[in-house]
DNA sequence: CGCGGCTGTGACGATATTGTCACGAGGTGG
DNA sequence: CCACCTCGTGACAATATCGTCACAGCCGCG
């Protein structure tokens, strides 16, 4: 469901961690040293990461400072581990802006509920902005299209047929209500912008573009998932 | 600054908590019963909750969930909090998703901290002062750019449109949305000033201007990484 | 007071996007 | 099987958007 990033240089408690966060559905990667987190994150772009403060390499207060300046990483949710003796770092952890801190020894049931809360509130965010189905991502915010995880050009009136098309799948939209909410026409017109417009599209999906199904007679509808044929 | 609602029928409790939210520079109110919170809440709208689950009246855990239930609060920053002897319930609390949570009994300054890191990720109350990401580190303390470790001579104007698009990575900003916050316009104006700024932005910039990339019928978005081509 | 730096503006050209047209392909009903 | 309707497509023109440039105004400083 999300990547997890686990740093922690106790082994132990890294795979005790990724069990649970695997049977909550999550994938988890763990790391041990402090030098192997940064560039990790900026390629692979983790939904959050957990981090414990004493690493070998660099230690972990270090490693958050920098992602927190890095616009790349800055708003990735960031759980601190902290051993009992650290308070002072827990404090230092909140004032750069963490997501939340778990104090060692914990129950792992707990961190992975933590996550949970953490996700929740991110995810939330991201809910309202991003459609993701089956090999589509659409992210309104940014008027962006990704087909398996690789960015699409679209200019704004493709994206806008697409999003409209994309809003609940297989339902069937009029040739008349396309051209009235992506275009804005409120009469029946008789011309042949839409038709173009969806030929354009399917040509910068490729293979995807057989997503949007022609509905004789009456449209256009996206199918996630297709017929064998 | 912002508007605190204080849950606890321990009244010394309150008083400590409030004393040190002003010293913050926040608007605290303080609550006793249970049954008085969600009233205040719908019709005050609070920016932050700490609730405390042992309430007459109406118990913490009970006022929570209706609180989280009701669209005008779910959002709500909440911290829970817990005597020792709760642990089952502050589990509860975090699978309903409260934001955070402090164990009695606890240090004022450390409640502090814990709502400025609640309202910093609610709020965006504060900007990190140093945006350091690929070639480039911002430092917004100093109004200074440098480029490969090399300043780069910025007008104020300059830096404030470079800041609002290293913001976040990849995030696109339309013309409108960069018009209010580098230059205050309200209204949407027919200007060429923003690309003249983003001109003359990109001739300072060298070959590193590319990072500025338009997206046409949109705006500008900031990528660190460019594709190879 | 003059000069230099900064900023905003408008005109114009370059580029990208969009709409239209004509024609053919494909589907459907009689 | 044929006529008719709908849709797809390639080419081209129109329109919209962005980049650039020159100039003017403002402000601060020497």
């Amino acid at each position: 469901m999300s990547k997890i990033l686990v740093v922690d240089d106790e082994l132990d408690i890294s795979e005790l961690v990724a069990l649970h966060l695997a049977r909550d559905g999550h994938e988890c990667v763990c790391l041990t040293n402090g030098l192997e987190v940064f560039p990790y994150v900026t390629s692979h772009q983790p939904d959050l990461i957990v981090l414990d403060l004493m690493l070998p390499g660099q230690d972990g207060l270090t490693v958050f400072k920098r992602l927190r300046a890095d616009s790349r990483s800055r708003t990735t949710p960031v759980i601190i581990l902290t051993a009992r003796a650290q308070m002072s770092d827990r404090i230092s952890g909140l004032e750069l802006g963490a997501d939340d801190y778990l104090t060692k020894p914990f129950s792992p049931r707990e961190l992975a509920l933590r996550i949970s809360a953490v996700l929740r509130r991110t995810q939330r965010v991201q809910a309202v902005s991003e459609v993701k189905t089956g090999r589509f991502l659409l992210d309104r915010k940014n008027m962006k299209l990704f087909l398996d995880d690789t960015p699409v050009d679209l200019t704004t009136t493709e994206f806008k047929l697409l999003a409209t098309l994309m809003e609940n799948d297989k339902a069937v939209h009029t040739r008349s209500e396309l051209l009235r909410e992506v275009w804005g026409y409120s009469d029946e017109v008789a011309t042949r912008t839409l038709d173009t417009h969806v030929k354009r599209l399917r040509e910068k999906l490729g293979d995807a573009g057989r997503h949007i199904v022609t509905v004789r007679g009456t449209g256009y509808q996206f199918c996630v998932t297709l017929p064998d044929s």
